[in-house]
DNA sequence: GATGAATGAGGCTTCATTCAT
DNA sequence: CATGAATGAAGCCTCATTCAT
């Protein structure tokens, strides 16, 4: 229709799969995972509804796929944090770790948005169930190491870990979910001093 | 014909409408929000797809009823410990309102699990929003008093009282999805010690 | 839409189905068995596309019913004759039998010309292959047993009851498929004199 | 750019038409006419999807041009035997004939399957219905030549053809289809019995 | 010529909702 | 009131065909 529209013909795989990607939580953001169809998803993303099959197999794999990205961005951030646990300063750690995350679920804010809302389905859940599992025996086990290190002190550091994560990642929810504007220094800030005050002695 | 035949041919309209409601939370607890058709709630329920119509206007209209029922359960229990505040000691009552909550939540489990995991589609997403601020309002106006009244000491009570919800929220939520069993006293445990912390200076 | 159109709104489910499988037969014998689809046979059977599917799990499902019926059909009347083998005149019993085969195949001319055209997937021949070996099987034996008590005279009698089975059934397919009339009585004439002579010493 | 690399880079038009014929029989053979899709063809060719429309106007078409090959073989082969009617010993010619037909359908097996079990659809039959005429009348005629000679004797030598000519076919394509191993020989057999006795006296 | 990414019509199936009994 | 057969809109997916490279 539009001379801009065509752009170009055939792109790279890559960047094709990643359009659709994008575009379907583009889609699962505005009309919700279950009322986002293929037929949306395709069109938001400028290609025919035969090429979404192109580049997944089925609805259903590209969710698994959105998930995995999610799943792993996630791990790896948790991760890279921990590999620094005991070699620095404990409470600064803590407050890199603390913003990073934060500012990694604002990056992710839509995938997010979609998969806590509407994307654990009875038989589709062990992906997230797995990742919870190693975030919280991550963040466990860095609190246990500070706790044995003396610098932290707490009673059962699994759940400790547990609890603060879900303290921030449901807070930043609601927080985009209902919240018109929001100040994401003012959420580091009170993360901080939550956190502080939970491993402190 | 005879009375002995007729046991409860009839029930009253209240009844059959909460039959219906229990049947959907079972429904979709099992199958998933979105996968629970009204058939399956119907037969579950023990009667024909049409009655379900006699009682509802829609399926939609029976996810907000539910939405309703579990909002408004949730303010009622929050809300009688609101109106203790200030008038007993303000640790017992913090305890007493954290095992009274975590309580209900035990409760409503199956109700709870269904609107986390996929109930939150964007349009019908404002009953749980005036939930969410209502209760947070309640919870920060506490905080706010006790650190008025020199017993609690925090930054921003309306923002701690949100981490602090979502917190034990978010861990008895995580708990219950994935798994097998777990232990209600350990977690009152650790959102006690989590909570005092949080609220101490 | 006209008044004629809807005698009944509801009828009993076995004669739904059953006009559900004639209307099949009819598209497919029109259509062919590919190109009829689910939509056709619902419009020529007067109800809606979903109604189709209170009888029939699939598309799929109303195949094997079809095939089975016409398998039921058959076997049950080649046993019928096989059962007065040997109690009765042999050649009498021939030319009685072949009447009735040629009548019951030209009853189900639609049916088997349906499936004798399109109807052998790979996956799905099996259940036609079970009806030749017992056809083949109960013919064989009736052969034999002229050939044991001195009446007929056959090297293979397998072999030449699955030949007289096929010139019989090709036969009259072909005549079917491509004549426009057809002289019943012509064919048992020519069926007789063929199976007659290959029978005889 | 070295001669070497090139072995068959192009292949004469003629060749790669063949080339995709024999892929079509090869794939419908495997996995059944409906099923083969253009793109299985293309791959056990070797070539592109889009190739496959350089040599072909149409999936139908490449059904048209396998059909007619089926059609022009059999029915030149029958043709050089009537050709010879009258001209030699009236059952050699059948004794040769019947042979020499039960291997050109051995060796043309896989396409005949093909259409003999989905291949007729309601428009595309005419090709058939044309082989099938012309067999019948070459076949009949050449009985009937018989008959005037006073060698065979038969009532109405056109139908008889065509019982013959089913006997045959269907036996043999029932015997391919169901059965893991078969006897030429024996089939040869049965056939030369079961056609010397119909045309005797 | 050859390629294969892109297209989109069309098929199968599900399920919320209606309505005659 | 209660029933459940019937409806049809809407979704997912396939595959013959096209066309820019």
């Amino acid at each position: 229709m539009s001379t801009v529209a065509q752009r170009k013909r055939t792109r790279s795989p890559e960047d094709r799969r990643r359009d659709l990607m994008e575009a379907a939580v583009r889609v699962f953001a505005t009309k919700g995972l279950h009322a986002g169809t293929v037929a949306d998803i395709a069109e938001s993303a400028g290609v025919a509804k035969g090429t979404f099959y192109l580049y997944f197999d089925s609805r259903e794999h590209l969710l698994g796929a959105l998930k995995q990205q999610l799943v792993t961005a996630t791990v790896e951030r948790v991760a890279r944090f921990y590999e620094r646990v005991g070699k620095e300063d404990w409470w600064a750690l803590v407050d890199s770790m603390l913003e990073s995350m934060i500012d990694l679920m604002i990056e992710q804010r839509d995938a997010i948005l979609v998969f806590t809302r509407e994307g654990l389905t009875p038989e589709t859940s062990e992906i997230f169930a797995g990742c919870d599992r190693q975030l919280n025996e991550m963040i466990g086990s860095g609190i246990r190491a500070g706790v044995d290190a003396g610098v932290f002190q707490v009673a059962d550091p699994a759940l400790m870990g547990t609890l603060l994560h879900h303290a921030i990642e449901g807070t930043l929810m609601e927080t985009i979910l209902y919240q018109e504007a929001f100040d994401r220094d003012e959420l580091v800030a009170g993360a901080k001093e939550l956190v502080h005050k939970a491993l402190s002695p």
